[in-house]
DNA sequence: TCCGTCAAAGAGCCAA
DNA sequence: TTGGCTCTTTGACGGA
């Protein structure tokens, strides 16, 4: 699996090149304030939420989807027409539904003519009154964006939400279903971790098999190897490619480590 | 077959 | 009323 991705950096997402020319979209996100419900117990994502919606700034910057930094290597122009084909051609397991159908099905008034598993491959699902559900599988660039871009920021506007569904031929339903899912699986493993002290059984375990490798390489060669490899990749595949090795300890992942 | 993960739907809520 | 939020549940899928 190899990605080269050229055209864009972490650099440049982190800061944000893009950033300054969209501040002024955030009100759909803004909107919601965030400043929990009066019935239930505030809990800290909504703190975050409210954190982050009111200082958007603290945050590494609002990376804006575009054509040119979606398809590295590439203008912007050409970028568009072909996304991520390039970096999911990469991934030649990549889902059975992974780019999007033709606009023609979609006028065809199949009422599932928006997701992303079609008909023609589930033709039950079009069917009046059966009610069987599908689960649409992102490709990996799909996933690696989105990835990408709550990191960047956990919430998105209508406006970014738009461009982000439309450059990565999503629905804008699924884009913040995404990033609703998103959030409260971060929200999950930060409260699984702060329940136990020691970190979770998977943390335990890929800090063993560190150490092991790690004592393995010194008995071999006699000298310390860096792990420059993260284990935790065989976990988050998509993380390797966007987080940064030193932000580990800072949890600053996008929550994937959360 | 079981289990974990994930996308999506639903419930309940809030703010504008 | 609308749209988005959190949280829970559902159903499909893949790995062990």
């Amino acid at each position: 699996m190899t990605l080269s991705f050229s055209s864009f950096s972490i650099k440049d997402i982190l800061t944000g090149r893009d950033a300054r020319e969209k501040r002024g979209t955030r009100f759909t996100a803004e909107r919601n304030t965030g400043t929990g419900h009066a019935t239930r117990v505030p809990d800290r994502s909504r703190q975050d939420a409210y954190e982050t919606r009111l200082h958007p700034e603290r945050l590494p910057a609002d990376h804006r989807l575009s054509a040119g930094n979606l398809r590295p290597g590439t203008d912007e122009a050409a970028g568009k027409e072909t996304g991520f084909r390039d970096a999911a051609d990469q991934h030649p397991h990549v889902e059975r539904d992974e780019w999007p159908k033709e606009e023609a099905e979609e006028e065809e008034g199949c009422p599932h003519s928006r997701e992303t598993v079609s008909c023609s491959s589930d033709e039950q699902r079009c069917r009046p009154g059966t009610k069987k559900r599908s689960r649409a599988a992102f490709s990996h660039a799909q996933v690696y964006e989105l990835e990408r871009r709550f990191n960047g920021q956990r919430y998105l506007s209508g406006p970014e939400r738009a461009d982000l569904a439309e450059a990565l031929k999503l629905t804008e339903t699924q884009v913040k279903i995404w990033f609703q899912n998103r959030r409260y699986k971060t929200k999950r493993r930060q409260m699984a971790a702060e329940l136990v002290p020691y970190g979770s059984p998977k943390t335990v375990a890929v800090q063993l098999v560190r150490d092991n490798l790690k004592q393995y390489h010194q008995q071999a060669n006699g000298v310390h190897i860096p792990m420059t490899v993260p284990l935790y990749h065989q976990y988050h595949p998509y993380l390797h490619y966007y987080c940064q090795p030193w932000s580990m300890s800072s949890m600053s992942c996008g929550g994937m480590l959360t």
